[in-house]
DNA sequence: ACCTGAACACCGTTCAAGT
DNA sequence: ACCTGAACACCGTTCAAGT
């Protein structure tokens, strides 16, 4: 574990093949597989590993919007240091044990809001798959940037914009790749919950 | 591209290699590679031409917050038949050429309900973040239910679950394989949407 | 119970050579 | 300009055999 974990850490998570961690621990493939059933469940592992090792719990805060904010945060934070998790982490829900007592708040948190059961539920998954979208989004187009200069797809597509057809696009296009750069991971949080919690 | 469209419609985007089609098409490996820099360029002609193929304009609504609405609805729709396409997207932002239509729509409509061009950028985002992750997980969910039977990781989590810890949880566990099976993409969409649009 | 060696059935990509 | 053959440097996993 402590050979994979280091891999991933320092060469990315496509570098950790179960020949190379074989060889790193100086035993064969097949030794492997006697440990796990597959590649899989040493990802999955991995994460847990991971997840018991950052995701600290916050002091739960008294006002429950202010809980499910803070939760979500939370796991966000931890995400976007280690990217290369969520593409395990979608494989299943949310459900490493370490991250339960996030998902506790945030559904806890909505429910002290006025939302009933199932709509708390909905409600947490609204806010897992924007959180894992956010992610997702974020370390592609970070992976993208860093392994090529030939100009990415959307840098030819925005400098060749028709304005007639595409006016709103046109009026935003100089300002787009900082505007994109910016972290807004929490406006759009806050305006999901609000809009969650309005009634409807 | 037709040879390569049928293998990731009846197979999967992880059965299509450059072995496979040079193979499928008669030709040989290195062929390809006089028409494509790499396997990367391959996906994003694939996508570019999925795009085109099935993302039709719809007629844009009067009411600027349906105009967003309905933008986002019809990509995510598109996106959901055809699940594979969102690894390739997320390499970069939502730029086929075809979908540039919608981003318009969406950004336009915000715009017209009041925020500036700045807040509507992020509220673009936001939004492709949330559908994004919704495809994203669900696709990844269902695949792991159909290609094996062992009980899933979320199964045995939540089977033994303590409801003295995660009262929550434990209160919602027996409801949540069909609350999360539910579609509530429109739901939280609608949620999101409200968010963004209230003064905050 | 735990490990090894050899094999199976693959990958993406490069390079030098052909027409 | 377009294609081929052979090679490089890998994969995950199975199977039969060893201690």
């Amino acid at each position: 574990m402590e050979t994979a974990r280091r891999i991933v850490a320092e060469e990315g998570v496509d570098r950790l093949t179960m020949r190379r961690l074989a060889k790193e621990i100086g035993s064969t493939p097949m030794a492997l597989y006697h440990h796990v059933r597959d590649k899989e469940e040493l990802l999955l592992l991995l994460l847990d590993d991971y997840a018991a090792r950052t995701l600290h719990r916050t002091e739960p805060s008294a006002e429950p919007r202010e809980r499910v904010v803070l939760a979500a945060a939370t796991i966000h934070e931890a995400l976007a240091a280690c990217p290369w998790i969520v593409g395990v982490l979608t494989a299943d829900d949310l459900t490493a044990t370490s991250a339960l007592w996030f998902v506790e708040q945030i559904v806890d948190g909505l429910i002290e809001c006025g939302l009933s059961p199932e709509r708390a539920v909905h409600g947490y998954r609204a806010i897992w798959y924007y959180t894992a979208g956010e992610i997702l989004v974020r370390a592609t187009a970070a992976r993208r940037r860093t392994d090529d200069d030939r100009p990415t797809y959307r840098e030819r597509v925005f400098a060749d914009l028709d304005p007639a057809e595409l006016p709103r696009l046109a009026q935003v296009a100089d300002q787009w790749a900082p505007l994109t750069a910016k972290d807004t991971y929490l406006d759009g949080l806050g305006a999901l919950v609000d809009g969650l919690l309005a009634a409807r």
